[in-house]
DNA sequence: CCAAAAGTGTTCTTTATACACCCATGT
DNA sequence: ACATGGGTGTATAAAGAACACTTTTGG
């Protein structure tokens, strides 16, 4: 077994995703059922080791892939979570990312490996380990703020979605209603999305809606020359 | 001299503090030059290696106490710095934090250690070390929009200051005119502001302005009830 | 034909922007 | 008295919020 030996003491390194997806009217986020001491049974998000021929982004990005076989997802720094007593196991700072996945794409792999991942209802999470309940509220306020601001809804929806589908999502995450008038304004005023000409069918009950695709390359040539989404 | 072994490598851990100061028009940041390789002779933020007894803010804030001799201001986590070359001497990661300090406060003391601080404005900054130059983009970002709807312009500024001055601190961060009867009343309808009923004394030209006082103990209530400064 | 959800415009209020003259001080 | 920068109000434009009925589908 090979020993790596410092003049100083250092700490570990890991990465932490918070994974959120989006399922009919719901917010959720990805969580690991924990095969091992400390904190054995609960659940945390997942992460890992950071490689040292691997930044901390490309860190996540594996581990990411690991876990859902998701890949060119959206992810951002979150926060680098440093108190000393966070992991009974000794000094582990963590560097944390959100990601945005398209639920649809990704199915939990039951039985994949020791691991269980399961989705979970952010109004209905369980206990989590070390000082991940923290990185939850840290991971959602981002996700809160930055949805006024950015189009990032759009990564938790399929390509194609509608309206109401999209406002639904808006409501979930700041967990208050909107005028679907007002609602349905301001995306279209953005001129970001493409209306497709589909309609939904098959639809269990009420008028089908139309299919719309977001824009993403008139949105980034649009960002280069600032310009601010809101809503 | 002792030594550290562990089972995996592990990258070294540092914090660098990125220090905003405001002197009569100019936003400044302050740099040290380094006196070692690499990079010597060369220009970079303040920063160290983090202690296992500390978090990374904690160390953050003692690194700043050494070299600055400041204590309680306004300091916030920007961004960590992971890229597996950033740092010629092997794998070393770091915190920035960026901190927003009142300058009038603090005399760069000349030939204090065997480190040479100084304030450099942000248009005239020389070459930085590591990935400094990348580490000051980023922070400068932040500053720009984080001034826009919270108020820490303040944080800038002496207790006591002028609206004149608040607005030429917005003019320097944000590098654009700002329209002075709009600047005021904006600045006023949030109510924040507390005529201490003083005016300038002994000033070159022009008419005397009135000082102001941020309500800090205002803003934190109002934070509570939700509510957003925008400017 | 009924239930359910989609889609659509107008009014009012609030906020942002543009703009020009008088005031207090030092020299 | 003049040069310099501080201080003030109003009108117009743009954005946000509130609000109710018609349309299209499935059963």
């Amino acid at each position: 077994m090979n020993n790596y030996t410092y003049k100083y003491p250092r700490p570990s390194v890991t990465t932490d995703c918070i994974i959120f997806g989006f399922d009919v009217n719901e917010l959720k986020v990805l969580l690991i059922e924990r095969g091992l001491e400390p904190f054995k049974g609960m659940w945390a998000f997942p992460g890992g080791f950071l490689d040292m021929d691997e930044s901390a982004e490309e860190g996540a990005k594996r581990e990411l892939q690991e876990e859902t076989n998701l890949e060119g997802v959206f992810i951002e720094q979150l926060y680098t979570f440093s108190s000393v007593d966070r992991d009974p196991r000794g000094r582990v700072i963590t560097i944390a990312y959100f990601a945005l996945i398209k639920l649809a794409d990704y199915q939990v792999k039951a039985g994949d490996d020791a691991k269980k991942a399961q989705w979970f209802s952010i109004s209905d999470l369980p206990k989590l380990a070390f000082d991940h309940r923290r990185v939850f509220e840290v991971a959602i306020e981002r996700l809160r703020k930055k949805i006024r601001y950015e189009p990032i809804g759009f990564e938790l929806l399929n390509r194609d979605f509608t309206i109401p589908e999209l406002q639904q999502l808006y409501e979930a995450v700041l967990e208050q209603k909107l005028d679907k008038r007002n609602f349905r304004k301001k995306m279209m005023n953005t001129n970001l999305l493409i209306k497709t000409g589909e309609k939904q069918r098959r639809r269990m009950k009420g008028k089908p809606a139309y299919y719309y695709r977001f824009d993403k390359q008139k949105y980034e040539e649009l960002i280069k020359k600032g310009f601010n989404f809101e809503i």
